[in-house]
Formats: C-alpha cells, structure tokens, sequence
DNA sequence: GTTAGCACTCCATTAAAATGAGTGCTAACA
DNA sequence: TGTTAGCACTCATTTTAATGGAGTGCTAAC
C-alpha cells in the first residue's frame, strides 16, 4: 500500500499543479514540471499504477487526473511543506491587520466580525468564526434589580467579562431590602460556580433559603442556565460566501445554492465547530476533505478550521470553506497565525 | 405624455405576463391575452408607441416586449389592484406563523431572525429586517456595580426594555457608599430623558457634582452615548440570499456575487432603512424599481420595504429583494400583513 | 382606425465537423 | 528489467453551419 519515493512525487506534482490550474493534468507536463526526467510515457505507467490505488482518478477517459480524496488526504498529511519562507512576509501582513482590527473595535463580537472579514478576503475562500464558548467559565458577579413595579433586570457577568441579562417579570413588586438580601444570597452561593457546579440541592437550599422570594430565585436560576447555555450563545459569523462562486467546480445553481445557504443558515455549521476530537495535528488545525466532512452539504468542499484560545478559557473556532483543491499550506498557515494573533489582538481591547 | 385606457391596458397586460412567464411578451399573446379583442397587427401598432414612451423595451429585435423601469413603476402606481381575495387565507397563513414564531422565542433579535426566514421562504425573494431604532428612546434605568477592583459594570435599561451594558475601567476601586451615590446622581438627572436631550451643561453640571468620580461619570455618559447611538446599535438580519440564484436574471457570477455579497454585508443595506421619506403609499410601504434603488448595488432588482412599529415607539424596517418582475402584489400583501401583525407576536412575547 | 399578409431579423437550438489533449498499448532500446 | 518512442484511439470542447420559429415593421386593403 505503501507508495514509492518516485510515485509519491509523481503524486506531489499532479496535487500541486492541479491547486494551481484546477485542470486536470496530463503526463506530460509532469514529465516537464518534475526534475525526475522521466519521459510521459513512464509518467503515465505510474500514474495508472497511483489510479488503480485510488490517489488519483480521471473525469474521463483522455482527461488528465486530478487528486481523488485520498490523494489530498496524503498530500496534506505527508507532503505539504509548511512555508516558513512566507511566515514572515505573513507575521507583518497580519501585524498590520492587527493594527487595523483595533482601531475602533471595543467589543469581542467586531473583532470577530471583522476578523471573519479579514480572512476571507486574504484566501479568497468562505470563511467563519464562532465567538467563544463559555460553558465553563465561572460566574463573577450576579445582580438583580428592580426596573419597574413587575419587573427585575438580572444582570450576570462571567470570567472574561461575558456579560449577559435578562428581564424578570414578578407578581408583586420587590422593596429595595429583599431586593439587596437576594443579591447577597445569590453572589455568596453561586460566585466562582460554572453551570455545572450549579446543582440540584444548591437550587432547592437556596429557593429555600429565598423564603417568599423563591420562584423568584427559580425564575433567576432559570435565567442563568439558559443565558449560559451554549446553543443560545454560540453565534457564528462567516464571510465571504461569494468566494464560493469564484470556483467553477462550485458555482453552478444546485451546489452554490447548497453552500451559500450553509452559510447563512449558521446553525447548519456548528458540527465543525471543534468537537476537538483527536483528528488535529497537535495545533488544533483540523483539514476536512470532501466526504470527511461532518457538515454533509460540504461534501464537494474542504474545510479547514483552527481552535482559537483568548485568556481565561474562552475557545472557538475559526474556519475557512473552499473547493477541495484549495491552497491548503496557505491556508493552514494563516489559521495558525490568526488563531496565534487573536489572542494579541484581544488583550489590546480589553 | 398620459397614455389612454387601452394603452394602459396593454401596458398592464404585458406587465402581467412578464412577470409570470419571465420571457419577453409578443403583440399575438396580447392579442389573445386581453378582452380587448385586437388583432396582433394592432396590438404592434400599440406596442410601438409604448416604446416609444419609454414603457417598455425589446431585448433585441424579433423579440417581444419587457417592461422597463418606467412601466413598472406606472404598474406598481396606477395599476395593481389589491388582492382582497387572498387576504384571508394570509391573514390565516400569518396566524399560523404567529404560532410558529412564538414558540421558543423569547428576544426581539430572535423574533425578527424568525420572521426575515419565514418572509423568505414565503416569498422566494432575498429579505432583510433590522432590528428597531431606539434613539428617542428615554432612559428608564441606570447601574453602576463593582465588578472587580478596577472594573465597573454599566447597565443602561431604556423603555422598550432595551438593555445595553458595558464594563468601564477605572483607576481605583470605588466603595460602596460612592457607587450609591453615583447611581442616585445618574439615575436623578438623566431618567426620562433621550439622548437628544442629554446635552452639554448637563453634562458639565454632573461632572461637577460627581467630585472625585468626575470622570467615571463622563465614561458612563460617553458609554450611554454610545451604545445609544443608531449605528452602532441597529442591526441587520437578512434571509434568502440564494433565492436570488433562482432568477435566470440575476443569477449570472456577476450579478449575483455583488447582491449576495451586498446582503452579507449589511451595513451596505442600511440606506434602505426607512429613511422614511414621502415616497410611501401612506401604509408604509415603499417600492424600488431598478436605478430607483438607493443600493447601488442592487440596480438590477428591485425592493420593497415597510415600516414596522411595535409599541413604545421601537420602529423598525423590512424588506425584500427580488427580481424587477417580482410579484409585486404579493410582496406588498404579505409585508403589509407581517407589519400589521408583528406588533401581535411582540406583545405575546413579552 | 383596424387588420391581414408578407418579407425580414435575429435568437436559440441542433447537428455536424474539426480540434486537440491525453491515454493505453506495443515494440524497441539500454 | 525499466524506460522510451510511436501510434491508434477516445472523448470533451470548440467551431461552424443549418434550421426553426417567434416576433417585428410595413404596406395595402377593408
């Protein structure tokens, strides 16, 4: 099963070429691309020989071959040279941008939006972004207050500075002294608390304790589970959808509009927001290709995504969405410089 | 330059069949088409003179007539007849929505993320909504807490239940007895009024009165300023977008990266929020045909908006994006009864 | 003023032909 | 035994030509 030094390059330069062109490639112009100096004629054996393996396949008979899934697989496994040449040029491009995302961005959510913007504009693919996932910060500060004769606002802030509120109706209105004890009883029991510390008998003590106030307290309790949970949370920006239709093996009607209404649709995208399972290569940069992807209107794409990691445990995920002959070195280089970055960026605003 | 009742007839009779068919329309379908009982030859004649005024246009020689943007405006003015018919099983269809859209919702940007969906699956066009303007808005609540030493959280609550909140730095950390008095100050001087009337010797006046905490007041208030301000607060959702792709006319690579792309990028949309000028049909319905579009961008289509307004003055704006041959009669139908009825669902919800 | 008739235009569709990139296979070569 | 030149063959793409038909404008007659 094993490829041969020859087949593997051979392999390499039909992978490459094919990213550059989006044509399919014949023997001959690896017999001239390659410095193995092998005539076409050697170069098409092999190639039937990398076809009956299924690294390659053809459109058509007397078309030229491009990668089939599993040759992508092996050149982003095996093959792809990082391109520490580019780092550099790169690491200033996006000091630039740095510069460029501050300005004027005072809220985690613009610095994603823009951020998303940046990307997709860089690669000229589809790109998103998750903000952060807070399930298990710890609740800092809780308080109620009381806004009108029926209503309470309850404000929760969590680590990292997730602030998060919310209306209460009440039956009666609360006098400035209950209100003041059950903010008390609410800091004293629940800061420092994740939701999943917040348990069943810490609820029924403290309902308890609450006296008369206690649906109250339910209603409060109630309010944070649900303003903490992750599915009313997590929002995802993407950009650059168009990109999409940019790549003729995308852009026809059925495909486009299959991809494009993903995008919008973001609920759609959440199975690739890091599952984290194993699958990364040590720096939470995960390639999907074609049918890998846990997204099934993807399937004619490859999606590439990177876990980003601000201080104080808040985690998302960033994304890029291209045809399955994407740049990926340029690609991978630039989630990971971005998912480096962002943290920089995020201490600077805050 | 008026045209006579069997011009406009005619006018209208193309009108109509392009905007079924979508193909250009010939004098022998007029012919046909209409109670008028002319011959083809005649119905030439006609068409002729229709052009000649600019009505209408011919693709090409040989070919039949489509309207021009002049004619679907004189359409849309003069000859669209309400469909009272149909009015009943949409206010049904709506009915049904309403249930539909109640279910789970429990904010606003929900709700409206909901309806600019429901919207477009209804219609088949790309929409948008933007959630409401809130500038005259009056404060009804202001708070100041101690978050962490040198953090202080603002709550800013306006009628409507408008939350907004931001975490201020400060030097040092404040006690108690100083936030207090804080929130009396602020509360005191600036509940009941809009942001317009928050004016400057207000400003200087509370600075002074604050003492010590002059400039954490004049944070809080720049704070206020801010998250009252329109653009930073009005957002846009926007449903549908490959509905475009639907229209052989729009839906060429060109035209339809630039109108997705526009939808995706919202601010691009917002001069389409009611700048409420004249040009309405005193229902709050506003149509824009072709070059009429103050999108650039959108030249090509045409759009329909209506204000909505729930109660306590929280007005909003939504849209649809379409073809020039949209179903004009239906668009302006179903906007008018989501308007009508969104005020319904918002008061259930809250 | 209306209509029938006719020549003309031009797009769209189909069919046929030319092109050419690329293959697989065979036989010769080192 | 691995490599290469040569050649016949395949098949998508492009080009060209032919055809059909919807629709018009104009003229002459009613």
């Amino acid at each position: 099963m094993e490829l041969d030094e020859r087949k593997m390059k051979i392999l390499q330069a039909i992978v490459k070429n094919y990213l550059e062109t989006g044509e399919p490639v014949g023997s001959r112009t690896i017999s001239k691309y390659t410095d193995l100096n092998l005539s076409s004629a050697t170069i098409r054996n092999e190639m039937a020989d990398l076809e009956e393996q299924g690294y390659i396949l053809q459109p058509h008979t007397s078309a030229g071959r491009i990668p089939s899934d599993k040759g992508y697989r092996l050149y982003v496994d095996e093959m792809m040279r990082e391109r520490e040449t580019l780092l550099d040029s790169k690491e200033k491009q996006l000091d630039d941008m740095k510069d460029f995302l501050i300005e004027k961005v005072d809220r985690v959510e613009t610095l994603l939006q823009n951020m998303v913007k940046v990307l997709a504009n860089n690669t000229n693919y589809a790109t998103m972004i998750s903000t952060p996932q807070f399930q298990n910060n710890r609740v800092k500060f809780i308080q109620l207050s009381s806004v009108e004769e029926d209503q309470v606002l309850c404000v929760l802030v969590l680590e990292g500075n997730i602030i998060k509120n919310k209306i209460i109706k009440v039956e009666e209105s609360l006098n400035n002294e209950a209100i003041l004890k059950l903010n008390i009883l609410l800091n004293s029991t629940l800061n420092g608390l994740t939701l999943d510390e917040i348990n069943l008998s810490m609820i029924s003590r403290m309902t308890g304790q609450a006296g008369e106030q206690g649906t109250l307290v339910r209603n409060v309790l109630d309010a944070i589970a649900e303003a903490i949970h992750s599915e009313n949370n997590m929002e995802i920006y993407t950009s650059g959808a168009t990109n999409i239709l940019k790549y003729p093996e995308l852009s026809d009607s059925e495909k486009a509009t299959r991809l494009i209404g993903t995008l919008e649709e973001k609920k759609l995208l959440t199975s690739l927001i890091s599952d984290s399972n194993g699958e990364d290569d040590g720096r939470g940069i995960q390639i999907y290709i074609g049918d890998e992807t846990p997204v099934q209107s993807m399937k004619d794409c490859s999606v590439v995504t990177a876990t980003y990691e601000l201080e104080d445990g808040l985690r998302g995920t960033i994304g890029v969405i291209g045809p399955k002959r994407m740049d990926y070195e340029k690609v991978v280089e630039t989630l990971k410089t971005v998912k480096d970055q962002l943290d920089d960026v995020y201490k600077k605003i805050t």
